[in-house]
Parts: structure tokens; C-alpha cells; sequence
DNA sequence: GCATCCCCCATTTTT
DNA sequence: TGGGGGATGC
């Protein structure tokens, strides 16, 4: 057989990586090593060199976007035929898997998704209802322990067997409770879809044959994001065809705090039992040196396997290393720098990006951009569909279409105001507690329920509304106008005639717009219900290059000419959360690393002296990631003295100690008060009388500060930074310290 | 039932 | 510094 162009222009592990069929296959895919390309050369591979049905091809991505992307690379290569094929999310995968054997786990075929927030409202009515203590049991933490939970494939009866102290039994009250108004509203969230589909693929032998029939061949991207439920989901599905191919990056793993576990990769290995592995080190898009300071801050990590990235375009320019007074000297240096590149390097702005870790450092730089007048798009921040008034407008809707949704219709009754608040909604609660109904059926018989006067005309008008609005057949676009109008809602907006209102107003006009793209109401609902990508949507005025400001986290995937990453700060990047726990601070290692890999050409890496931060000035010593790059690949460009100056002569007392960790007090008192409500600390450290911040000596090393403490008893171990050498971990037990 | 004020708190985010 | 939520007052 001729070789297809789909195999030209491969390197060896690519050409490997596309065309190996002999079974499970991983492919360790570094930074920028062409691994959309191998995943989609490989489907086309399958289906134009080895006859594959689209059909039989299974291909998960972790965004919307993303699979669209890879629909159309492969579309592009082999032809229209790539329509047929499932490449999706985990979650829309099982929507449809659901969709189609609703029966077998006993759910209407039109189940309503829960996102986050209806999730946690729902939560929050069942604590209510449990009478738990709101300021012990915020909804948010209690239904993020349940989604953890869920995660890990721990449903609620298994949570509540394991359930070991009284905080633990009362989550599982809750959880089970939690679950079952889910199911009498007809709903999931987003952790059931993943659940109840391994659950029927568990139960269900029979379903689980026909779907494995179905997919002979599946395939995984970012495989180091995947929870132990969807790592499961591949697993049985692909058990028996053996063609499975995951694809990942260990040290791209930055969504642990969301469930995602890398030790599934682990996990795929010691599943199938023969896995072929692939690595691909090569790079195509960045300079070496980039690529370098890449390395030699991820071989910080312990416990990963060697992946060195390389690439054969030279070494480039330095990395740029900038020291600034403060954030906003910080911001002016990253602008002038923007602007000098784009008039006298020719650059355009969309080549140019800035990452920073938390969202709120994004005002700083933006403050500077619109001073210049420089365009940027901003990334992240509120999404669409997150904008109270498309919430609403979807209440409605969902309220619409399935009653027995508790949370839309409590929601859809709120807005406008109609005069049933929070007293009678409770009687009508107790009310449909008691007699075992909806609490839509509940606001039916409302007299019943004991309410009366302008709350019982309100809730008339809304179950009239709803029923009106159900009997009519018209496009989803059109139910949705048709609420609004009906409902008083956009009459208030109206009315309002604020520039927030006009607002709301256009969005809510966009959301019809959608709307008018589904012929389906059920289309239209779970399309919203999977999608948060407000990149979907048309966003007229966006034509214009613009510089690129996001969170490290959203540049994932990305790739710029020219990057700056600011407040490489200890305590702000590593972030103050992560410094007493090494787990996280791996995790942030990973995240400077996905930082660093997605420049091309130039990466200017920044730091303050001094920052405003929660209101307060806060003066944080440089990040321990940028130590970690070394020397001769920086250049360093120092801020004004002024500032400098300034910071020395404030901390001059602590400065005896040691000059890298100048406000080490402030720093790990912060740490420690982050890391407190995280968890206990260890006993076996008790015993020995240290703790995080107490001041040590050590026989050689001399004087320095316990900034971490981790294990038991004489297994237990403390990082220690020390002002002669830096940071030591070391053996409690053996540790020749001396607590000062 | 609803508005207002004040206090508290503070990652990262996709589905 | 600023937003969200709870308590308070009308």
C-alpha cells in the first residue's frame, strides 16, 4: 500500500504514534510536540489507509472547543465522512449514551442537566431542609466534598459506609438526600452524567456489549485530566477491542484541584497489561532556551518520569527577567514592552500574550493597555451563560420543559418579583414534603399549602405562564421571547433604563439568537447545559488584533511568539495556598511549566517588590520557580532603584536572617493561615514540638524557618529554608535541629 | 416581602 | 480593593 500524504512529514515517534495498531497505545506527548496532530493524522489514518467506519471511532476531548477543532482537522483530511464520527466531551459523550438508555437506570430520556450553580443551590435546599448549620455547611464546600466524591466513583452509599467522623456522616445525609431530589427532578449534574453512565455500563452487561460493538476504536486526549470515573469509562469500554489510545502530559496536569488525577495514566498502564508507549520530546514550537528554563523547572518535581523537551530551531533570544517596584511599574513594563515590539519588531498584537495566576492580576495590566491604548481581549471572567439573566432566561425554559425541576422553577419564580418569597416558598416545600409531590405541584395546589393573598395570586400567574407557554409548539427561539415578554421580565429590564440593564437586555437577545440556531428545544437546552464557551459565540466588535490577557490556567493549549508571565512572586506564583503543601506546589511547578511552553520566541517572566494585594501592600520574596531558571538563559532588566530602596529599608530587621527570605514571617504566617483550614497538622510533628514557622538551628547549616511539615511520627519530614543554603528537606527524627 | 447596609472574605475552571 | 451574603430595618 502506498504511503497516504496522511503519514507525510512525520518524525519517528509521531509516524509510530499514528500508525501503531497492535493495542493499547500511550503517547506521552510533551509541550508542543504535535499531538493534535498525531491524534487526528491517526484517526484519518484509521479510517483512509485501514478502511475504518467514522462510526466506530470514539474521540474525547476536554472541551467543547477542542473537539470541535479536532473535527474539523480530521475533516479536513479525509473529507465529510468525519461527520458521523463521536468526537465530543466526556460529558456529551454520555448525554447521548444516557439519552439512549435512560431506561435502564431508571431517568426520563429528557433528563435536565444541573450545572454548577443550579447543583449547588440544590444542595443548599437540602440543607436547608436538613436544618445544617449554613455557616458549618455552606453549600458551595458541602456540594464540592459531594462532587469530589462522585469523582473519585464514590457514590453516596458508599460515601456514607465510609463516612468516619460526624462531620463525614452528616455529608452523607446530605449527599443521599442530594441525590434523591435530583432524581425526582428529573436532573443530573455534570458528576452523574460521568457516574450513572459507569454505573449502567456496570449493571447492565448487555448495554455495555452493544457500546463496546459500537467503539472499536477509542481515543483520549489530555489524558493527565481525566478523573477515576471517566479513567474507568475507558477502561470498560475499551477492554475487550483493546484499541484504546490516550493521549497526555503528566506534567501538564494542572486541574488536580477539580478531581483530575495524573496517576490515571498509571492506571491505563497496569489496565492493559501490554501498553505501547510513545514519547514524543520533540518540539516545534519554541526556542531551546525557552525549552530549557521549561526543564530545569519541572525536574523540580519528584516522581515524574524524565521527558527532557527538545528542539532543533536554536537557542533564540533570552528570557527576560524584569524586577519592578510594584505591580503597576510591573504592568508599565510588560506595555512599553508590547508596544516597542509591535513598532519596531512589527509585531501584532494577537502574537503577544500575558498570563498571570489569579484573575485579579489582570487590572493592572489592563489599567496600563487602555492608558496606551493598546487593544486587548480579556479571557476568562464571567461567562455568558453564567450571566444572571441567562440563567434566568434558561430557569424558565428548563421550568418549562420539566416541572419536576425543582431548582429552575424555584428560580423562574423569584424573577420578576411576584410577591411568593422565601415564606411561602417554605410552606409550599413542607408542603410537598408531606404529601410526597413536586414542588411545582406543590405551587399548584399553593391554598392547600397554606398560602394566601398577593403570594397565591403570584404563584397562579406563574403556573398559568408555564402552562400556557408549555401547550405552545414553536421553536425554541420563539418559546424563549415569548417568556421573556410574558413573564414581565424584559419589561423590567425596560423600564430600568440603566446601561446594566441595556446590557442584560443584549444578552438576552444574543441567548435568543442561539436559540434560533436549534430547531430542538432538548437540543437547544443541552447544548447551553455542556457548553460554557463563550468562544462559540459571535463576538462582533473582536475582529481587531488585540493582546491576549488570561490565567495560566486558560493558556493551556495555547501558543504565543511572544509570552509575559507576571507576579512570579512566592505567594503569588507558587500561590499562597500551595507553598505549605507540596502537593499543590508540584502543581503549580506543572502550571509554571504549561506557562513557560507556550511561548514560541520570547518569554519575559516578571516580578514585584512590592504588591497591592486584598486591599494591602504585600512585599513577597521571587518566586522559587524562577531560581529554578538558570542564570545564564536570563536576562535581567532591574526596575527603578527607588523602589528597591525602598523595600530593603523596610525589611532591614528581617533581612539579618537571610536576603531570600527577607519577609519570611509575613510569608509563612500566610502560608500557614491558608494551609490551617486546609488541614490538621500532623501529630508526629507535635511531638517533636516544631511547627511550621518555628524559627531552627541546625549544626551545619546554621539558622532558618520550618516553612512546611509533612507524615507521621518518625517518618515525618520538614522543608526547611535556611539563610546559609536555601530550602532542605529533612528527617525530623535524624535532623540534627535545635528549635530556637 | 423587600431594600439597604455592613461585614467578611479572598486560587486556578470545564462540563 | 471589591463582591457576595447575612443581618437588620421598613
Amino acid at each position: 500500500m502506498a504511503e497516504s500524504a496522511i503519514l507525510e512529514g512525520l518524525n519517528p515517534a509521531q509516524y509510530e504514534a499514528v500508525t501503531y495498531t497492535g493495542g493499547p497505545l500511550l503517547v506521552v506527548a510533551g509541550a508542543g510536540s504535535g499531538k493534535t496532530r498525531v491524534l487526528t493524522h491517526r484517526i484519518a489514518h484509521l479510517i483512509e489507509d485501514h478502511g475504518l467506519s467514522p462510526f466506530e471511532i470514539l474521540a474525547i476531548t476536554f472541551t467543547n472547543k477542542a473537539a470541535g477543532e479536532m473535527r474539523h482537522r480530521v475533516g479536513w483530511l479525509v473529507g465529510p465522512v468525519a461527520e458521523s464520527m463521536w468526537v465530543s466531551t466526556f460529558h456529551a459523550a454520555c448525554v447521548r449514551i444516557l439519552r439512549r438508555d435512560a431506561a435502564y437506570i431508571d431517568y426520563p430520556t429528557r433528563f435536565t442537566i444541573y450545572d454548577q450553580g443550579d447543583a449547588v443551590r440544590l444542595c443548599g435546599y437540602v440543607l436547608r431542609d436538613l436544618n445544617l448549620d449554613h455557616k458549618r455547611f455552606p453549600p458551595r464546600s458541602v456540594h464540592a466534598v459531594i462532587s469530589a466524591a462522585k469523582n473519585d466513583n464514590i457514590g453516596a452509599d458508599e460515601y456514607a459506609e465510609r463516612a468516619s467522623n460526624i462531620y463525614e456522616r452528616r455529608i452523607a445525609e446530605v449527599f443521599s438526600t442530594y441525590q434523591r431530589r435530583l432524581a425526582s427532578a428529573g436532573a443530573m449534574d455534570f458528576d452523574d452524567l460521568l457516574l450513572r453512565t459507569v454505573e449502567l455500563f456496570r449493571n447492565n452487561p448487555e448495554v455495555l456489549e452493544r457500546w463496546r460493538q459500537r467503539f472499536s476504536h477509542v481515543l483520549v486526549d489530555e489524558y493527565q485530566d481525566t478523573n477515576p470515573v471517566q479513567n474507568e469509562l475507558v477502561i470498560s469500554l475499551g477492554a475487550q477491542s483493546r484499541q484504546v489510545t490516550a493521549v497526555g502530559d503528566a506534567d501538564q496536569s494542572i486541574y488536580a484541584f477539580r478531581g483530575a488525577d495524573i496517576r490515571n495514566i498509571l492506571e491505563f498502564e497496569r489496565a492493559f497489561d501490554d501498553v505501547r508507549i510513545v514519547v514524543l520530546e520533540q518540539n516545534y514550537r519554541s526556542t531551546q532556551n525557552i525549552l530549557d528554563a521549561a526543564n530545569s523547572v519541572i525536574v523540580n518535581n519528584t516522581g515524574r518520569k524524565p521527558k527532557d523537551l527538545w528542539t532543533d530551531r536554536g537557542s533564540g533570544p533570552s528570557i527576560v527577567r524584569y524586577h519592578a517596584d510594584d505591580e503597576t511599574d510591573e504592568a508599565r513594563y510588560v506595555v512599553s514592552e508590547i508596544v516597542r515590539r509591535r513598532q519596531d519588531e512589527h509585531m501584532g498584537l494577537d502574537e503577544m500574550a500575558v498570563f498571570y495566576r489569579t484573575n485579579a492580576q489582570s487590572r493592572a495590566v489592563e489599567e496600563q493597555l487602555i492608558k496606551a491604548e493598546v487593544p486587548y481581549r480579556l479571557v476568562g471572567g464571567t461567562r455568558f451563560y453564567d450571566r444572571r439573566e441567562v440563567r434566568d432566561a434558561m430557569a424558565y425554559l428548563k421550568a418549562v420543559t420539566n416541572p419536576g425541576d425543582e431548582v429552575s422553577v424555584k428560580r423562574a419564580l423569584g424573577v420578576p418579583k411576584r410577591g411568593v418569597g422565601a415564606t411561602s416558598v417554605a410552606k409550599m416545600d413542607a408542603y410537598a414534603a408531606e404529601n410526597g409531590l413536586t414542588f411545582h405541584e406543590a405551587l399548584r395546589h399553593c391554598a392547600e399549602a397554606g398560602v394566601t393573598g398577593r403570594s397565591a395570586t403570584g404563584a397562579g400567574q406563574f403556573c398559568a405562564l408555564i402552562d400556557d407557554i408549555a401547550s405552545l409548539q414553536a421553536s425554541p427561539a420563539a418559546v424563549l421571547q415569548e417568556l421573556l415578554e410574558r413573564s414581565g421580565y424584559l419589561d423590567e429590564l425596560r423600564s430600568e433604563k440603566s446601561v446594566e440593564a441595556d446590557g442584560r437586555l443584549e444578552n438576552l437577545a444574543e441567548l435568543v439568537g442561539v436559540a434560533g440556531e436549534h430547531d430542538a428545544m432538548d437540543d437547544f437546552l443541552e447544548a447551553v447545559a455542556l457548553v460554557a464557551d463563550t468562544d462559540d459565540l459571535a463576538d462582533p466588535g473582536s475582529d481587531e488584533s488585540a493582546v491576549t490577557l488570561m490565567t495560566l490556567h486558560s493558556a493551556k493549549g495555547l501558543e504565543y511568539p511572544d509570552v509575559y508571565i507576571v507576579g512570579l512572586e512566592d505567594g503569588v506564583f507558587p500561590h499562597i495556598r500551595a507553598l505549605t503543601e507540596p502537593h499543590e506546589l508540584e502543581e503549580e511547578r506543572r502550571l509554571a511549566y504549561v506557562g513557560i511552553t507556550r511561548a514560541m520566541r520570547q518569554l519575559t517572566v516578571t516580578h514585584a517588590w512590592s504588591r497591592l494585594l486584598y486591599g494591602s501592600r504585600q512585599y513577597n520574596p521571587p518566586s522559587r520557580f524562577l531560581k529554578e531558571i538558570p542564570e545564564d538563559l536570563v536576562h535581567t532588566v532591574d526596575g527603578s532603584r527607588m523602589a528597591r530602596s525602598r523595600y530593603y529599608r523596610r525589611s532591614r530587621r528581617e533581612r539579618s536572617l537571610d536576603r531570600a527570605s527577607i519577609n519570611r514571617d509575613e510569608i509563612v504566617d500566610r502560608a500557614l493561615d491558608a494551609g490551617r483550614q486546609a488541614r490538621p497538622s500532623p501529630s508526629g510533628a507535635d511531638r517533636l514540638g516544631l511547627k511550621v514557622g518555628d524559627d531552627v538551628r541546625h549544626s551545619q547549616w546554621g539558622e532558618g524557618v520550618i516553612i512546611d511539615i509533612r507524615g507521621e511520627g518518625d517518618d515525618a519530614q520538614a522543608s526547611v529554608r535556611f539563610a546559609s543554603v536555601g530550602d532542605k528537606q529533612l528527617l525530623l527524627s535524624w535532623a540534627p535541629l535545635q528549635k530556637i
